[in-house]
DNA sequence: AAGCCGGGGGC
DNA sequence: GCCCCAGGCTT
């Protein structure tokens, strides 16, 4: 075993938080524990798995509970399917299989919690990954970019022959718990500082959260009256700016029939937010009301886009002047 | 691959 | 009050 695993194991022997399943041997209790845990802070768990426990002490009475009753223990721990799993679970079979393939195939048991268990309760040699394991190795490493699927196969490679596996994932999921924490590490306390490459960035290593960019496709309808545009004030996104009516592009039919045109496709705008890539179709109709100056509201970068798009086109049809581009001083509409 | 599922804690 | 956190299932 290396020095810095050593270390760490060292340091969880004696700064292990002592929480009610630390030590635990029963598989059920520590199945219990793991899926409570999941999405959950241990302290908001620790009162749910006394309760559990004390209602439900073994796998069978939980099988012979009305799942009624399972879901009014599990209540205001959140994630209620994970209770609806358990029960099932309960009642699919007598007693935990001991390795991971096969927990991982029973309901509520993803690769994270059939590792755990396995690991806990049966010693199998697989590593527990989860979100704080992720992030302590990716800071350990310095792995900016690195996939859950990377993380994952480098947990593997690194636990260590002669530790228990069991104690080994809680030693790194405990450190990421309690010391490498996502936002303030605090790697004064930490026992791998001295070998840490990642700790003069460590903001930079939760990144394997970062969520992809999603595409949207949206269309906005740009609705030419006699004085100006119609607008509206926007909900939601964007909300208390104002802007042309904008929906998710299949709406469009819809939309168009309730405000009585019938638009006709002018253009696209391409918009980019934190975490969407928004895709706009540029729909375009001349309007019976009167509409107004939008260069006088505010409006969102993307409106902007879209009216800048639009109204040359539509001015082109029409009888009625318009600005090509947002004035820079007063302009009479 | 992306959306959904609940809460708590940090700022 | 808003943002962040995150495993497993579903579609």
């Amino acid at each position: 075993m290396k020095a810095w695993q050593e270390a760490l194991l060292a340091w969880y022997r004696k700064h292990a938080r002592p929480l009610p399943w630390r030590g635990e041997k029963d598989p059920y209790r520590i199945l219990v524990s793991e899926v409570l845990l999941q999405q959950t802070q241990v302290r908001q768990a620790i009162p749910y798995y006394r309760r559990f426990l004390q209602r439900f002490p073994t796998l069978k009475a939980l099988g012979e509970a009305p799942l009624e009753e399972v879901l009014r223990v599990w209540q205001g721990a959140g994630y209620y399917r994970r209770a609806v799993h358990l029960h099932r679970l309960a009642q699919q079979v007598e007693a935990l299989p001991q390795s991971f393939a096969q927990l991982k195939g029973l309901p509520g048991l993803g690769p994270y919690t059939a590792a755990a268990v396995a690991s806990m309760a049966f010693g199998e040699r697989v590593a527990a990954v989860d979100g704080n394991v992720r992030r302590v190795l990716a800071r350990l490493f310095a792995l900016e970019g690195a996939s859950p699927k990377a993380l994952q196969g480098l947990a593997q490679s690194l636990m260590p022959e002669e530790a228990h596996p069991g104690e080994w994932n809680q030693a790194l999921m405990e450190l990421g718990a309690t010391v490498c924490l996502p936002r303030k590490p605090l790697c004064g306390a930490c026992p791998l500082a001295s070998r840490c490459r990642g700790k003069e960035a460590p903001e930079r290593y939760p990144l394997p959260q970062r969520r992809k960019v999603r595409e949207e496709r949206l269309a906005a309808l740009v609705l030419l009256g006699r004085k100006g545009v119609y607008l509206e004030r926007l909900e939601g996104r964007f909300q208390g700016l104002y802007g042309v009516p904008l929906f998710p592009a299949e709406e469009l039919p819809v939309r168009a029939e309730a405000l009585g045109v019938a638009p006709r496709l002018l253009g696209e705008v391409r918009h980019a937010l934190t975490h969407r890539r928004l895709l706009v179709e540029v729909h375009g109709a001349f309007w019976e009301g009167e509409g107004e100056d939008p260069w006088k509201r505010p409006l969102p970068k993307l409106m902007e886009k879209v009216l800048r798009q639009a109204l040359p086109l539509l001015a082109h049809e029409g009888v009625v002047p318009l600005p090509h581009a947002k004035p820079h001083g007063v302009e009479p509409f």
